[in-house]
Formats: C-alpha cells, structure tokens, sequence
DNA sequence: TTTAGGG
DNA sequence: CCCTAAA
C-alpha cells in the first residue's frame, strides 16, 4: 500500500521536476492533479483501443522513460526519496508499510530498463522517448501549473486510503504497461494490447487494493526472465512454413499466423483462447491441403471420361481409393478449379501469365479438359466455355451426366494420349 | 449419402 | 479445402 504512494510520489514528481515547479500547491490541489493524471491514463487506455501500433509503442516508450525518471531520482538531490539504492531501508516519512514490496517492484522496473539498454534498439527509443514524453508533458502542462512542490509532495503517505486505492490503481496500470510493452517490444505486437490493457483498467478500477498490487508486482516478476533475452534479433514471427509448398491463399493468411507465438505469451484470457481456436482451426485446414499432381489430375480426367461428371463417388473408388485424402468432394472441386483454368487459358488464347506458367496445366491436359467440358458440361461453369462452335449441341446441361460411359470420352483420353 | 454451390 | 442445403 505505502509503497504504491511512494512510487507513485516519484513518477509525479519527476514530472514535476521536468517542467521545473517550484510553486506551493495547496493540499486539495493535489487531489485535483491526481484526477488530472488519471483521465490521462485513461486517455491513453481509449487510445490505443482505437489506434495501432504506433501508439501503443509511444506509450511504451513513455513507460521507459518514466522508469528511468525514476531511477534517476533515485540518486537525485530530491530530499525524502524512498527508492532506489534504499529500497531495503525502511526510514519512510509515515509509512508503516511492507518496505519489501516496494523494493521488489522497484528493482524489477529498473531491471527491465537496464535490460532493455542493452537492446539493440536502445538508441532509437531514447531517442524517440524525449519526443514522446516531451510532449506528453506539455500536454499535462495546464493541470502541472498547480503541481504541488515536493515539500507537498512528501507528505502524501498521510493522504487517506480513497487516495491510496487511486493511487495503486494508477500505478498498477503504469506498471503493467512497463512490463507488457517492454515484452511487445520483442513480439511486435498489433492488436492485442488494446483489449488487454481495457480489461486491466476495467479490472483494477474497483480499487481491490491487494488485488491490483498482487497482479501489477507478482506479474512483472514473472515475465521478467522472459525479458532477459532482449536481443533484436528475435523477431515475432518464424512462421516455420515448413510443410507448406502450397500456393497462393495460404502465403496470402500466412501473415496473420505471424503473431501466433505472441499469443501464446499472453495466453490468459478468453479472448487469447478464442483467437488461438479460430487459428487452429485455419491451421487444420491447410494440414489436410495436399497440392494436386499432374498425374492426379490425369487421373481424374480419366475418371470424368469414363464415369461422367458428377460420378465423383465412383470416380473416387475406382481411381483415388488408394489415395485416402481426395474426397468425391475434393474430385468435384478439383474438376470445377480445372474448368476455370481451362476457361482463363482459353481466354488468354494460349498465353499464360509467366507467374502462373509453373502452375498452368500441359497443353494436352488443357485440351482435354476443354474437350471433356463440352462433352460433359458442368452445372454453372462461368460461361460456355464452349463457344468455339464444333460442339455447341453439348451445350445442353441436362444429359452428358446421365450418358457416362461415352465411347467419345476414351476417344478423347487416347487422342490425348497421342500428342 | 451424395451432389451442387458458395465461401 | 470447408460448409451447407437439397435431393
């Protein structure tokens, strides 16, 4: 409990300190800032609801820089400082409180700060950090012109419990941003944060003190050692694309599946769970994904050939029972995609888009198709595919289906054959 | 169950 | 490749 307020004096203090107050502020005034800094946590929390990445990194960076205010405070000249090199003296004005746990957050903040300097990406974040807080202060200056001094400052341990609850809360929510944003930096998160940082305000709002001080201390030293490997060189998203020699949709999702490992790091809500489901279940879709070989496709075209179109379950056991994936439907499907390719082709009289020539069929396949879809039209094929004249009396979608075993159709495979 | 059609 | 409705 203390310790929250004596954390929390410094933050305050600090940027006090920045736009150099020296004013008296009268006691009530104090209350009146502290509203001040809450609506502007909130602020921030409805930001980043509404915004992406960038604000959530410029919240961070504030974060940071507010520890290393913080730290820097520590050996300052501030008269009644608590923290830092002290934490385990327990000489605070008033205070009759667990001491311990203040050292403990403390030296976790300052850990993850001094951590992070050894990141590669130090010097932009210091850099960006000057920019980001300077404004930030400048932004609080109207509520800083009646920023109490740090004489009032020090007697903010004697503020009653009301003022303490607000105060952990805030302090709480300041905390948890240092630790989330300080692992994000690693994972590059987009979205998540946002909900996440919605629900914790919603969650510690109710000012269940122990609650709040529990989660913000016992969480950020249980994601720290996942902090320590603060390398630049891990990069979120190592989309062991392993199995997949599939073509265009999937490398289209791919990026999405990107932030799979930072989910599993902030594996603790529903939303993660459902958000993990929904990917799964695109995951299991592609692990049944099997691209089609040519010989396949040969095969199902002689299948057509013999049974028809629309045969697919016998097709299927006479040809593909072998093979236990390819389903009728899967034939079906795969008979409609060539129908399409065969129409684009034909439409592109013969020639094909060089980014497709590795995936266009043979000619004589392609021949085949087209010769087998006006002998045995498909339902609904995207327009006659057949205007070429010779066999307009196909045209007719009732009837090939009923009529498989078509002597034309082994004329046509053996034609094929023969080219 | 199988097929057609849509996503 | 999956899902669903219709036959």
């Amino acid at each position: 409990m203390d310790g929250f307020s004596y954390e929390f004096e410094f933050g305050f203090r600090t940027n006090c300190g920045l736009d150099s107050f020296t004013t008296q502020g009268e006691d009530d005034l104090k209350l009146e800032v502290l509203d001040g800094l809450l609506d502007d946590i909130d602020e921030v929390d409805d930001f980043h609801a509404a915004n992406d990445l960038s604000t959530v990194c410029d919240d961070f960076l504030l974060d940071i820089e507010f520890t290393e205010k913080v730290a820097k405070f520590d050996c300052g000249p501030v008269e009644g400082s608590h923290l830092g090199n002290s934490s385990s003296e327990s000489h605070s004005p008033g205070a009759s409180g667990s001491n311990v746990a203040v050292g403990m957050s403390d030296s976790s903040i300052t850990a993850l700060e001094s951590e992070c300097k050894n990141d590669s990406l130090e010097k932009m974040v210091n850099c960006e950090l000057h920019g980001t807080f300077k404004s930030k202060c400048e932004y609080q200056a109207p509520d800083m012109e009646k920023c109490p001094s740090s004489h009032d400052m020090d007697r903010f341990d004697e503020l009653d419990s009301d003022d303490n609850v607000l105060l952990s809360s805030i302090l709480s929510k300041c905390k948890k941003r240092v630790k989330s944003t300080v692992l994000g930096t690693k994972v590059k998160r987009l979205r998540k944060p946002t909900k996440r940082y919605i629900e914790e305000s919603s969650d510690l709002k109710p000012g269940s003190l122990m609650r709040g001080q529990n989660v913000s201390t016992a969480t950020l030293k249980d994601k720290h050692p996942k902090v320590t490997p603060c390398n630049g060189s891990s990069k979120g998203s190592q989309v062991a694309s392993e199995s997949w020699l599939r073509g265009g949709r999937l490398k289209k999702r791919s990026p999405i599946l990107g932030f799979e490992s930072d989910d599993d790091i902030f594996s603790s809500d529903s939303d993660d769970d459902r958000v993990r489901k929904r990917k799964s279940k695109i995951d299991d879709r592609r692990k049944n994904q099997r691209m089609w070989t040519l010989s396949e496709v040969m095969k199902l075209i002689d299948g057509i050939s013999q049974f028809g179109v629309g045969k697919w379950t016998d097709i299927k056991r006479l040809l593909f029972s072998s093979s236990s994936h390819r389903t009728p439907i899967d034939l079906r499907d795969k008979w409609r995609n060539l129908l399409r390719a065969s129409y684009a082709h034909q439409k592109n009289k013969g020639e094909v888009d060089p980014k497709h020539a590795m995936r266009s069929l043979p000619k004589p396949v392609l021949c085949r198709i087209r010769e087998l879809a006006t002998i045995h039209p498909y339902p609904r094929v995207p327009y006659s595919k057949k205007c070429n004249g010779d066999t307009d009396s196909s045209r007719h979608p009732i009837k090939a289906k009923s009529a498989p075993f078509s002597s034309h159709g082994r004329n046509l495979r053996t034609t094929i054959k023969e080219q």
